[in-house]
DNA sequence: CTAACATCTGTAGCGACTACAGACTCAAGA
DNA sequence: TCTTGAGTCTGTAGTCGCTACAGATGTTAG
């Protein structure tokens, strides 16, 4: 009696927000396994729910698709993994660190240039002067 | 007498840090022009290092290609453009503190998740908690 | 029965490179 | 002179993480 709670994967993509697209691309790549078919179509389980929705949650910290890949294989695995799944986050956590520190050179750089802009004293464009304005005489 | 200042590509990509493969792709979009060539070679001068390296930097604030080759026609442009430019880069600034905002919600997580885990006390593992730990029952 | 919608497969596109393979040119050394 | 090595050439395909089709098939409501 109680509901199998097979759903399609339009059902799929609204409860996890996934892409209908996406889904069939984590298949393909391997990252979601197969699932059983009704017919010619997809059949999910909340297994399948709950995997989609790790997922989404590890690739929206900025895993990248083969390190949630590994990060399934060690949630599978129970808790023995857990320091590497530690290891793991905190190297991710170094990457996301540098790409913040690359992104807030470029800020400054930026915005230091606007202002300047917004200044308005320079004689040519402060942009254009700090990329090499020698181009202009091109 | 005065040396022409000709160069190769190798030469180029030294003078500018930018890889070989890079600069004939930038050549195939048409973000620099096809030079005249020497025999087979490529022949390059002064104004192809300026604004070949002026295209290295703009992308080292983060600007994409179309904004590069935006930046470049207006550099070309003269003066009057420079409202434009601060536009453009406005625009970009607004975009770069966007990215910086996504990855620094994401260190927040990662790093309260690592730190959890070094702590401890968790029964289960912080991490996979965190991404929705129930995939581990199946 | 028909229309509307969902799903299917397969392929190609994006951005910004990077990495070949396989041909050629050119200068210096034996 | 011949060779060897470095540099350059074109063209194509791969990377990552999707996204967007085209065109076929399936299911459901009116």
């Amino acid at each position: 009696m109680a509901a199998t709670g097979a759903i399609q994967i339009g059902e799929l993509s609204r409860r996890t927000g996934c892409n209908i697209e996406t889904i069939r691309y984590y298949e393909r790549i391997g990252l979601l396994p197969a699932p059983p078919r009704r017919g010619r179509y997809r059949s999910y389980g909340r297994e399948d729910v709950a995997r989609l929705g790790f997922v989404r949650r590890a690739r929206e910290l900025g895993f990248t698709l083969d390190e949630v890949r590994a990060l399934l294989g060690l949630a599978v695995g129970g808790q023995a993994s857990c320091a590497e799944v530690r290891e793991l986050a905190a190297s991710h956590l170094k990457d996301v660190r540098a790409r913040i520190a690359d992104l807030k050179r470029m800020e400054r750089v930026l915005a230091d240039s606007v202002r300047a802009c917004d200044a308005g004293r320079d004689p040519g464009c402060p942009l254009l002067d700090t990329l090499g304005a020698e181009v202009r005489v091109a």
